[in-house]
DNA sequence: TAGGCCATCTGGTCCT
DNA sequence: AGGACCAGATGGCCTA
């Protein structure tokens, strides 16, 4: 790719620097060979980690709320969706603890406040219909 | 066909 | 020195 090229003439360049003629037809194959061999442990590893960084994309997915069976959530929207989700079950929490404490079911707004909040503003679902499907699907477990 | 999403490669930076 | 992490570039695939 155009940067690899760049970046490897660079470092040719600084060695052809400190290197006789005779040395240079000697060691640059070796060298060149030594920087793919890096390069290429270096791509092994940065594709593990990002597999281990979209298995946990997937984990994320299975534990949130999620649009019918065939569609699945892109990273972006994992992430929203998780946020949304979390705050949900932040305010339920509060809510029920306000509740035990003498309150009163009829003031449960985080169900309401997830839906309101992740149509909106992540999904951009206006319709009611869609939102209401949705807030069935997500809460029923 | 344009736009969105994704995987991969790469060089730079920071940390151990 | 080597590994982890990050962000930019690039190309492929899919869908409206």
């Amino acid at each position: 790719m155009k940067s690899a090229s760049m970046q490897d003439s660079d470092s040719t360049d600084d060695f052809q620097a400190q290197c006789t003629p005779k040395c240079q037809l000697k060691s640059i194959p070796a060298r060149v060979e030594g920087l793919t061999k890096r390069r290429q442990a270096a791509n092994a590893r940065e594709r593990r980690r990002m597999q281990g960084l979209n298995t946990a994309f997937d984990s994320l997915r299975k534990v949130v709320p999620q649009w019918g069976e065939d569609k699945k959530l892109s990273k972006y929207e994992t992430l929203q969706m998780a946020l949304s989700y979390i705050m949900a079950l932040n305010r339920i929490l509060s809510e029920e603890e306000r509740y035990i404490n003498g309150g009163d079911w009829s003031s449960l707004h985080g169900y309401d406040q997830f839906h309101e909040d992740h149509c909106q503003n992540y999904l951009g679902l206006g319709s009611p219909d869609a939102c209401n499907h949705f807030l069935t699907e997500s809460f029923s477990h």
